[in-house]
DNA sequence: CTCAAAATGAGTTGCGTACCTCAAAACACC
DNA sequence: GGTGTTTTGAGGTACGCAACTCATTTTGAG
């Protein structure tokens, strides 16, 4: 009634007399150094699948002298979500330094092409790893090819570069998202008829717009009963999200249903408290200390969240198994889309 | 602009010049060595806290020489959800066996405390930890202290026994999921009125019967339209949930919601497809391949979801941790309640 | 066959820690 | 002041690998 998973004590000494070669010639072989036959090649990687021998993570992190750097690469501006994830790198400095493993922040204007693709060169040479929220654009996208050529690792965090060379991408599918926001939006208003708002930041944002499609996917499908008024677009500021929404709430007394795809939730609660509408079914984005209190309030009914300290440990997990050469454990560093209620608040 | 995290590159040999010592000493402080006068110990720990010093995990592994050990205590029974969590241990092989980690997974009848403690008994002394799904019973309670007392790390798995001095319970809070689920049965219902039924495995289960708790707590605050009938036992049986659920549905023709506690889920959905009861809002538990296959055809329309890839990875992580004396990153390692509707399905 | 280039062997050093031994120094007690 | 005990120093070895040097062997082209 037991089964054993693992540990095989072979060193690269067996590996190398199994083989027939000397322990120089592995590590060529390991390390694809030049200077070793194709046929003495393949002979050595026989014998290391035959053992399906690994080599031991800690006897070569100790023996490459020098420590790993990684550059997190953020926007500048005030966004509650990102500072949850710098803070989350925070809370990792124990456990960063005990791999001697160092991680900085760079701070730039992600929303500006040639002001990102900038930073990004100026980071080449220095690093073993990059993560970046990025803007998907041919300038940005060139800045990446550029590293990725350069030999360093490439994350794109939360906003993906797909037509990149980028080797990985730590965030959620946005369009399957909105599909749930939809789903929710659409469950828990029950109704069969009425108007639904969509308050977005704008439609221009990669994100902002898979959700949105998403979102009328579901809706068109599903429940075919309401109607999705024309997307708002507040540029996730709170006052003018709350402007546009009053408005449209004026105007409409059979809304029953609002997905706000971006951030301005203040204004949008705002606007619903004083429109003294708060039948409607409200579903956002994100858990923070704002869409805590109004998930706790009954205001919103649901926040679909990515989860920030996953994000952040996932990238530097990643990060340093792609210098390492190790394989990443995907289902481990996939961002799942929560559904967040009152009840199962984090 | 930027930001940096960590990297101190200091060594037991700086540690043991800053605080006047030879590195012996430095050794005997830091593994609670005897022989060491107080004041000389508190010199030491303020040169190491000065600088915050870490050893560095990868040396530390590497001289240790002996693997570690841990074993996994798992019911010997065909429950999907703990099978899952076997098959991502073994997903993690590759992972384990280049820190030179081994698991070994023992099943037992993890139901019958005494053959639960015996199993545990057996392990003394041969573990560096142990991760169970353990029974909350005084025997089973004891068992578990005599390992913790021997040296071994012991973690909870899925149900936890706080009673204990385990180190550490992995899995979620139980109480919570049933809140969840009594506010997605509510919501999802939409109607004022109407009936609730619950089908658990058993109310003796500790993790049920909290679950249930959980909900009525909900329903009788949030619903108070909605009655909830008599919990059904169905000992987590296809056969004896559908008997007994086909003759509750006999009974009331106003059931609205449905709320499955455990497994035997198989049933419940047949008594409710026979019944030609689809209106009925379902809620279950946990992702496998049948409550996905309901939920894609809207059967079920929700699960409560625990990840078992996470469990399985937390527990090795939090284990390890304990075994090197690391501390816990407690967010990461914390199972999150999730809830899986059609469009978030992982 | 000759000679240069390519391939390989043999060996060394160092990474930072754990764990061990033995001797020397400091201390406590009578 | 002598004795025994406790505390400390000094040093060594080993862990498995990376990275390097240099000598030697093999190979292929002419």
């Amino acid at each position: 009634m037991a089964e054993t998973l693992t540990a095989t004590a072979l060193t690269l000494k067996d590996i190398a007399r199994e083989a027939g070669v000397s322990l120089a010639t592995v590590d060529r072989v390991l390390h694809n150094r030049p200077g070793v036959r194709p046929d003495t090649v393949r002979r050595v990687q026989a014998a290391i699948e035959r053992h399906s021998f690994q080599p031991h993570v800690a006897a070569a992190e100790l023996a490459r002298g020098r420590a790993r750097r990684f550059a997190f690469v953020m926007p500048s501006g005030p966004n509650p979500f990102m500072q949850q994830i710098e803070a989350y790198l925070g809370e990792m400095s124990t456990w960063l330094s005990a791999r001697r493993l160092s991680v900085e922040t760079v701070r730039t204007d992600v929303f500006d092409p040639s002001v990102l693709a900038g930073s990004l060169e100026a980071l080449s040479g220095d690093y073993d790893g990059v993560a970046m929220v990025a803007l998907d654009h041919p300038s940005v996208r060139a800045a990446i090819n550029d590293l990725v050529d350069a030999g360093t690792k490439v994350v794109t965090l939360v906003s993906d570069v797909p037509s990149s060379r980028r080797h990985h991408y730590v965030g959620i599918d946005n369009i399957a998202a909105g599909r749930t926001a939809g789903a929710l939006v659409g469950r828990l208003a029950g109704q069969k008829s009425g108007k639904v708002a969509i308050v977005a930041g704008s439609q221009g944002l990669r994100d902002h717009a898979e959700r949105i499609f998403g979102f009328n996917q579901v809706m068109a499908s599903e429940f075919p009963g309401l109607s999705v008024l024309p997307v708002l677009e507040g540029r996730d500021e709170d006052d003018r999200s709350e402007q546009a929404l009053a408005r449209l709430l004026g105007k409409h007394g059979d809304i029953v249903g609002l997905y706000n795809v971006g951030a301005g939730t203040q204004g949008v609660a705002k606007a619903l408290s004083e429109a003294a509408r708060d039948k409607v079914v409200f579903v956002g984005h994100d858990v923070t200390v704002l869409t805590r209190r109004l998930l706790l309030q009954g205001v919103m009914d649901a926040a679909i969240s990515q989860n920030p300290g996953h994000e952040a440990r996932a990238a530097v997990r990643v990060l340093l198994a792609l210098a390492r050469g190790e394989p990443i454990l995907r289902e481990q560093e996939k961002i799942r889309i929560d559904i967040v209620m009152r009840d199962n608040l984090p």
